[in-house]
DNA sequence: GATTAAATCTAGTACACACTAGAAAAGTCA
DNA sequence: TGACTTTTCTAGTGTGTACTAGATTTAATC
């Protein structure tokens, strides 16, 4: 049972690796194989198929996210100013994917390259994720801390757009002066 | 001389079209082909190789963006106020990459996707076309119309971002009112 | 209409990929 | 140790890819 688990881990922490770095395609079963030092074959005793494993890693990738933010925004004071759990939920997400673990990384990583199949598969969980940034943008709005006639939309979109789009850049070996 | 030019012009025009909708992945010489109604082996009679083929799409995008966003910028008074500059960049830019042509959308749909050869080879552009960005926003800063803390490079980042980023959405069928 | 050139097709090669079947090895526990 | 289970390997299949060689057709020129 023991060992199970750990090579388990093991393919799971190459195949996050691999995508959040080379993408989809260039993800092959036999690629992440040999990081771990296995033949290619073995892989399939522990995932049925390539996309269940990489729906796996997408999966865990969300979570992890979802967390972090959710967990920025459970220290706040309780009078918070909603900018500045708008500001908090940004910084949480930024480190999430820029900073820490592959797994959010690949997610973004892999956005737009995805079979069918995992595509839809994780188009609920963006939304949902979407969703975190609306509200926080209602409260703003609501509580009168943001202009009342900003375009929610909009701005939902350019938020989340700046953070996705920052890791091509990070990949590109840009640099940015905190 | 004529035909050649003109089933040129077709296979450039698929394959812009396949590109900015599924990826380069999914782009395959035989689905070209077939969309113009030849076979594969043909599309080597006019391109060495699918990578020349896609590497000459990519440039026009290129090209057609920074038209675009030139011309809008030549059409301003000469006393404009830069921040408007930067509002007309910005909207020229969007119209090219989401409004229009499939050349434009082509760049940015399959920005990180590309095999190592393309990505350095339009690493450069890319680059140039930042720095339009680059020099909008230190105008606007310099002649007072920005604010003077304002962080340039992520400024830029959040801009592009957020421009580059838009397009994931458009195709996922969100809606923005605008 | 005959000759040459341009353009496309037919038929294939070679290779990388995801994936499978069954043998071999490694680990577990009496 | 020996019987059993779990895990990995060897050796392969089938499919889709970019790409090639040479025949064949279409178009242009004299």
């Amino acid at each position: 049972m023991k060992k199970s688990d750990r090579t388990r881990q093991d393919i799971l922490d190459a195949t996050a690796s691999s995508l959040a770095t080379v993408g989809y395609t260039a993800t092959t079963v036999k690629s992440i194989a040999e990081t771990i030092g296995m033949q290619d074959a073995s892989i399939y005793y522990h995932f049925s198929s390539k996309d269940e494993l990489v729906g796996e890693v997408l999966d865990i990738g969300t979570a992890r996210a979802v967390t972090a933010v959710d967990q920025a925004l459970a220290e706040l004071h309780d009078d918070h100013d909603p900018r500045e759990a708008l500001r908090v939920a940004i910084i949480a997400h930024a480190e999430a994917v820029l900073g820490g673990g592959d797994y959010p990384r690949a997610n973004v990583r892999t956005f737009g390259q995805l079979p069918p199949d995992l595509t839809h598969r994780h188009r609920q969980g963006h939304r949902n994720y979407g969703q975190i940034c609306t509200r926080l943008i209602d409260d703003g709005v609501e509580s009168g801390a943001l202009r009342d006639d900003l375009n929610r939309s909009v701005a939902r979109l350019i938020i989340i757009g700046a953070l996705c789009w920052a890791i091509e850049w990070f990949d590109a070996g840009e640099e940015v002066s905190a």
